[in-house]
DNA sequence: CTTTTTGCAAAACCTTTGCACAACC
DNA sequence: GGTTGTGCAAAGGTTTTGCAAAAAG
């Protein structure tokens, strides 16, 4: 594998989701960091986030709806994903990892190595909003 | 909602995919009704595809790959991902649905509708070729 | 000076959509 | 005949990539 060399740009895309707890796309944080960077490309923002994703600094979360989401929280937690508005949520399940049980097992020959779960549902703000 | 009218082309994707037990992308549905219908479009495979799931009568799975794949079987089941060749398995694990006890509850205002899972690891095709 | 990173633009993918015509009932 | 479905082609959205120039070490 390739070295790594510091660059100005990756520092404020990693700089920048560790100030968010929404998961932004990558779209999302290509506007913001162009505050910084105004002629940073969409390109480089993508290389970034799938380096640092490569690297375990970030986690990449593919809910399915189109664009993958990112986050710089990379403790184990589990995602809700609101069926309204999109948002994605941390929920704190901390004694509720049971899937995990079957990491490392073997199952008709294949051998699990993780997984991957997320909630859906509606939001606190979709439901209050539903009420008016 | 409109009514559905019958359609030879619905009719050749849903009865293809009853026949397979490897979740097909879009694509490869596409190919293979081909034989039959060698004029269909790949527009006409998705918006069946589609309303087949909105229908409940299939079940789209996202697993952030790329392309959505597509399973006839709609009894609850997990999958199991090859993360070398990509393959999608079938997991018979009827005892562990652990993850649905949250279904309904209140997380922190944010209502549980359900839940999204899957496993990944290394198949038994391609962990007997990694032995050689 | 060598290697990595960037910006730009183009391309690659997967999926959806507008429209006129065909199929269905 | 009125409505739904199809084929075609174009467009949409997200992500990747080739390349020459810039930055890093």
């Amino acid at each position: 594998m390739p070295a790594i060399k510091y660059s100005r740009q990756r520092e404020a895309i990693r700089n920048f989701l560790m100030t968010r707890r929404d998961h932004p796309t990558a779209d999302v944080v290509y506007s913001s960091v162009r505050d910084e960077f105004p002629n940073i490309s969409l390109g480089t923002v993508y290389r970034n986030l799938t380096l640092l994703a490569d690297r375990g600094e970030i986690s990449r979360l593919r809910l399915g709806d189109g664009a993958d989401h990112f986050d710089a929280d990379t403790s184990p937690h589990y995602h809700f994903v609101c069926t309204d508005c999109g948002k994605v949520i941390d929920l704190d399940l901390d004694s509720i990892r049971s899937m995990d049980v079957l990491n490392g097992q073997d199952v008709d020959g294949n051998l699990i190595a993780g997984n991957v779960t997320y909630f859906y549902g509606t939001c606190s703000a979709c439901r209050q909003e539903a009420d008016s």
